[in-house]
DNA sequence: GTCTATACTTGGATAGAC
DNA sequence: GTCTATCCAAGTATAGAC
């Protein structure tokens, strides 16, 4: 499955940023992608941006879809870094939706989300394409799950919620919010719902015991 | 604002389905937006599907992502008129939850709401074609306002419920639900949501007099 | 590793025959 | 109104100089 453009490149054996030029075409191609969309993401766009020539896409990933699931797999792993950092302290719902608009506002400025939006809509361009980013979307399913199982460890909630479909609805509507965001360009209006959706859990929880004697009767 | 290309059409002066080039070119849009994308909507592959000529394309819209408006335009209106009379008949949120999952499955199955992300997703490929899309949009979002407006009509819920937030957010998980939908193929884990969102909507509903208590205190 | 040059393909758009 | 023919721009990808 390797392919054979692949060049023996020094991959960063440090732990800094990288900065050769495969790492900014990788950067470029997120910008790119934000930028213009997965329409206007072109080799010869995505070069400009690297400050580069064009030829390099190919020499360092083969093809142009190629750079652009370097691309997801780049804010993937970034983004799971992070994500995991934030998620360690949390052991309630309102503590998760905390950090979830924290992280989430970060996504949608540096561009992160509109990566996931991008490949996603573009994916059903060209073929095979949607399985590779179905694959790499995955993961993020299940951190989401991971997440509102352990916020909801210590909670009676946890009995009557599926966090399964939870996550995925989790999932997309962080994909819907990102898509609206990035269309008027209104970062406030997503972010404001979180605050709604903490006043919700919270008085949900508080009236949560008596629930619970009702579902369990 | 009228385009010098505009034809002298029939557009229709009887009201049963439209049959000719231009209403094809319309439907192959809006198939060729659901199995290719965005970026794969190039008037030849519209043209294909419409069996005709792709310098038809221009001949009656111009370009190409006036076409696309179209099919936006298209399926705005025909969804409206299909959400108008399903909701006409809601009262609670109960109800309102079984035909938004109903008219939710029709639009994963003809492709319309894929026509809303993939419009959505390529807009930033071409300079204000965002700003064309969202006013295309933002019908929807009122939709949905009012929709849960008159649903909470008769409810305790109504108070606490800031209906113009979660109209957005709704509009936002009809968009997420859908791109995930499209790229894993599986309708099911969408509409299965649907489901488990009335149960808690209606154990909400039941325990909200108590709720109302404690807030208006 | 990076560039130039180039071959080839596809796509947007127009002109003009019918 | 529909088609053929065509032009031009932009894109993918490769070869080869440096």
């Amino acid at each position: 499955m390797a392919k054979p453009g692949q060049p023996s490149r020094p991959r960063s054996d440090h732990s800094g940023p990288e900065t050769g030029t495969r790492q900014a075409l990788v950067d470029a191609a997120i910008e790119t992608l934000h930028e213009e969309g997965f329409a206007g993401a072109s080799a010869r766009a995505i070069a400009r941006r690297a400050g580069c020539n064009q030829a390099l896409v190919f020499y360092y990933f083969g093809s142009v879809v190629d750079l652009l699931l370097a691309a997801l797999d780049a804010v993937s792993q970034a983004r799971f870094v992070r994500y995991s950092a934030a998620v360690e302290v949390v052991t309630n719902p309102a503590d998760l939706l905390a950090v979830a608009v924290d992280v989430f506002r970060e996504d949608l400025d540096a561009g992160y989300a509109t990566v996931l939006v991008e490949m996603i809509a573009g994916a059903s361009s060209t073929p095979g394409l949607g399985a590779e980013v179905a694959r790499r979307i995955a993961p993020w399913a299940d951190f989401a799950e991971s997440a509102v199982s352990s916020a909801l460890a210590d909670s009676p909630l946890r009995a009557m919620v599926p966090t399964g479909e939870v996550a995925h609805a989790i999932v997309a509507l962080y994909l819907g919010l990102e898509m609206l965001a990035n269309l008027d360009g209104d970062r406030g209006r997503a972010t404001a719902l979180f605050g709604h959706l903490a006043l919700l859990v919270s008085a949900f929880e508080a009236l949560s015991p008596r629930l619970m004697q009702r579902e369990n009767r």
